[in-house]
DNA sequence: ATGTTC
């Protein structure tokens, strides 16, 4: 059903699925192989019959299954016969990770850590349906759909070299509010600056091994050194942007008469006007979300100034980095010897461009582009650099984090959150959640390793190992 | 992921 092609590299052959017009491709060792889903095989396989894809469909060493596309999935498709397709994107329209780097050391943190936690829980809200200070106008809301990162630094909520070092300066230009519903509108209006539930959370942590400490230096990275993860998205907005679109694209299936193996991959032909609109909005979204990460940003600097009486330029707070990693962009990438333009679907991976790529951040463009890995609750997550190649086996792309093999409910069954708190608390680290059984479902035994996987990547050279961090303490919905 | 069942 799979055949090796290496260590870390299987073929799905051309035939699983009928009308498959590449082959695929999973990005996994033997022992990860063994715990991959045979329907998440199945879903890469489907990826492969729409038109206008490119080399492979292939899936990241944390897939999973997802709408449509697994979750883990890359799949670039030709601007002009090609399509889009949000089940390529996810609902959560750039979900993504950002890290802050800080001057303290663990030491100057561990003492006050229950108190940090704790605080930045109270002044970042979090979970289902939760609501921002921020009552953003109309106006407010379309200028963040248009610039995203932008909008709230010039709203007074980061500084200037915050955009800089976000993927496409935290803004994708080609943004239209005008497809965006009142509904998404509706529900995203009072959610700037909120992380959102499930596995959305920010994180204090600490740098605990470096493993190239060339590029760790280019990146402000330490051993001992503090630092700070959020990981949450385009919250409401988003999703009901995903949702407004998917049913139009549903339409559009029948209309442009495309052949597709499962109801959730609806797309259309890529310069179509339904898939155009879907694009447009998607921008919306992935803007609104990095808006959503700087002001959390900002309101971590202050949560960081009030415990620690030190102002955060002062702490050394700056922005390393910023990826998404649920989007779909238009990128040139060379494809049988020649240079195109695609539409790279990323959904649930993240870009890993490589050393002297122009979309790479002036400070790193010697040493490529920081890719950001979290882990798992209580888990350590992963600083690591795009390569060259990257671009030759996977368009510029890595996997995006440990990846869940247990499900919500099961999760639930299985643990209890009191005991899953206690038993991080006994390895020092602090958690803070809306209720115990976030904690339960979010527990580290329902994912997977996120060594084993960052392992993979590293030694396919889609992306080089850095530096690991350690969680101190977690605030999440 | 998600005002967690249109």
């Amino acid at each position: 059903m799979v055949r090796k092609l290496s260590d870390n590299s299987w073929e799905i052959p051309i035939g699983r699925t009928p009308g498959m017009r590449v082959p695929g491709r999973l990005f996994v060792s033997e022992s990860l192989l063994e715990g991959i889903d045979p329907g998440t095989i199945d879903q890469i396989a489907n990826v492969a019959t729409l038109p206008g894809i490119q080399k492979y469909s292939m899936a990241m060493p944390d897939a999973h299954l997802g709408y449509g596309f697994a979750i883990g999935g890359v799949a670039a498709f030709d601007r002009e016969e090609g399509i889009l397709s949000p089940g390529g994107v996810g609902f959560d329209i750039n979900c993504g990770v950002r890290l802050i780097r800080t001057n303290l050391q663990k030491e100057e943190v561990v003492p006050h850590i229950e108190a940090l936690t704790e605080a930045l829980f109270h002044n970042v809200p979090s979970g289902v349906g939760s609501k921002s200070r921020i009552r953003a106008s109309d106006r407010e809301l379309d200028d963040a759909f248009l610039h995203g990162a932008r909008w709230a630094v010039e709203a007074g909520y980061g500084v200037e070299a915050d955009t800089e070092h976000c993927e496409a300066d935290g803004f994708l230009d080609g943004a239209d509010p005008s497809h965006v519903s009142t509904k998404a509108r509706t529900r995203g209006k009072p959610q700037f600056g909120t992380l959102g539930s499930g596995n959305h959370f920010l994180e204090v942590q600490y740098v605990d091994e470096i493993y190239d400490r060339d590029v760790a230096s280019a990146f402000g990275l330490v051993e001992g050194q503090v630092t700070v993860m959020i990981h949450c998205g385009s919250r409401g907005a988003g999703h009901q942007i995903c949702t407004d679109h998917l049913r139009e694209l549903s339409q559009a299936v029948k209309k442009y008469g495309i052949q597709i193996p499962d109801k959730q991959l609806a797309c259309a032909p890529a310069q179509s006007r339904e898939a155009q609109n879907y694009f447009k909005a998607m921008l919306c979204a992935a803007n609104y979300a990095w808006a959503n990460r700087q002001v959390i940003t900002h309101w971590t600097r202050e949560t960081f100034e009030k415990i620690f009486g030190r102002d955060a330029d002062d702490l050394g707070m700056d922005l390393l980095y910023d990826v998404a990693h649920n989007v779909a962009k238009l990128e040139e990438h060379r494809v049988d010897g020649k240079k195109k333009e695609v539409y790279v679907h990323r959904k649930g991976a993240t870009r890993a461009f490589p050393p002297e790529h122009p979309e790479v951040p002036a400070a790193y463009r010697a040493v490529g582009q920081p890719v950001l890995i979290p882990g798992s609750m209580g888990t350590p997550s992963f600083i690591l650099c795009g390569t060259k190649e990257a671009m030759d086996i996977s368009f510029g792309s890595a996997c995006h984090g440990a990846g869940r093999i247990m499900s919500r409910a099961h999760a639930k069954t299985e643990f209890r959150g009191q005991t899953i708190k206690e038993n991080l608390e006994a390895q020092g680290i602090t958690v803070r959640a809306t209720h115990p059984s976030v904690i339960a479902e979010e527990a580290p035994g329902v994912y997977k390793s996120s060594s084993e996987v960052v392992n993979v990547v590293h030694e396919l050279g889609i992306a080089r190992k850095v530096a690991r961090v350690i969680p101190l303490g977690v605030a999440k919905g």
